[in-house]
DNA sequence: CCAGCATTTTGACAGTGTCAAGATTGATTG
DNA sequence: CAATCAATCTTGACACTGTCAAAATGCTGG
């Protein structure tokens, strides 16, 4: 039972304190243990020891409550990209770097992965403003490293958009092998 | 309201007369109107004129139900593979058609390749014997291809199941693309 | 005609998301 | 300090879901 500062409960009182927070980690934790179909409000809930309504008052919905989750995976992402950004030398590095970890991240939060890039949230109209503003971000910004990598010869094409595409596809398609079998 | 043969139902008998086909073809048409998650065993039996647990009799679950539309699809989908196969006349012409069935298949019903790549039937051993058995028949069937073609050089690489793996990858990933923006 | 069988229905139960109304508490102001 | 208020959490309720057990129905061979 490994708790984080985040899942601290104050037990004596009736208000919870920062139930947002413990919510999504839970929630996330979950996921990762379950799956994201075997989540359920009640369930959750039940965990932080909260009656089955409480997170109605932090999110509007259950997918509300997913497209938070998610987000938080973009954030985590992205901040994944300007480590290797950072970390390595050579521009080659860093492009290899940004492929490994893109792999990387997939097959080591398979449920996370599934829950942002997954059609769950992103299938008709679903998702919230905060996921796909911040989602369009770290796209945008893979167009960039994409559109640098091209300027300087490292990768081929001059259509940065479409390289990027292609290439997220690529990897999406081998993460979902990978994980999927 | 367009029917074909299979969903013609014996009106005036309590006996149905071909309830598994008429299920399977009725959910078929619902998954791919409104998607997967919305369809239920309920509103199915409705659109059928059915009792809601009548399907039971034919479908262990609905996870079962599910399987066997998906190994539809994977039927439907190999026959097209041979059709390409037939009707071009270069192997390079064969290579490009095989590529672009995949995505016309993927574009034109995803809600079905959905159902059939997906994670819902994957995921976990929910996956009926005929359906792992005929989705590794098609994949076979293309690592066979790809054997070929690699044989008589139309495509790098000596490794057929290797490339094919990638191939399909990169295709999943592009046609995820195109069908979730 | 009737017994047995395949097929379909009814009844019931637990689980789910979600809304409306009430209960509890910490904070704010007079 | 006490009263009020707003934020927070809980209870009750409803419709919907998948699924099981038991009953009802109709077809079919003897």
């Amino acid at each position: 039972m490994t708790k984080n500062a985040t899942e601290i409960k104050n037990n004596s009182s009736y208000h919870h304190g920062n139930l947002r927070q413990t919510l999504l980690s839970a929630a996330t934790q979950m996921i990762a243990e379950n799956g994201i179909e075997s989540l359920s409000l009640r369930k959750l809930a039940d965990k932080v020891s909260v009656s089955r309504t409480a997170a109605y008052h932090y999110f509007d919905d259950k997918n509300d409550l997913l497209c938070a989750i998610a987000s938080d995976g973009f954030r985590q992402w992205q901040q994944l990209l300007k480590q290797s950004e950072q970390q390595n030398q050579t521009e080659r590095q860093k492009f290899e770097q940004y492929l490994v970890n893109y792999m990387v991240f997939a097959t080591h939060h398979p449920e996370e992965y599934e829950l942002m890039f997954g059609r769950c949230i992103w299938k008709q109209a679903q998702c919230t403003e905060e996921l796909q503003t911040i989602a369009h971000g770290t796209f945008q910004y893979q167009v960039r490293m994409m559109e640098y990598w091209q300027s300087i010869g490292l990768v081929a094409g001059d259509n940065p958009l479409r390289t990027a595409q292609i290439i997220w596809g690529t990897l999406h398609g081998i993460a979902k092998l990978f994980i999927d079998g």
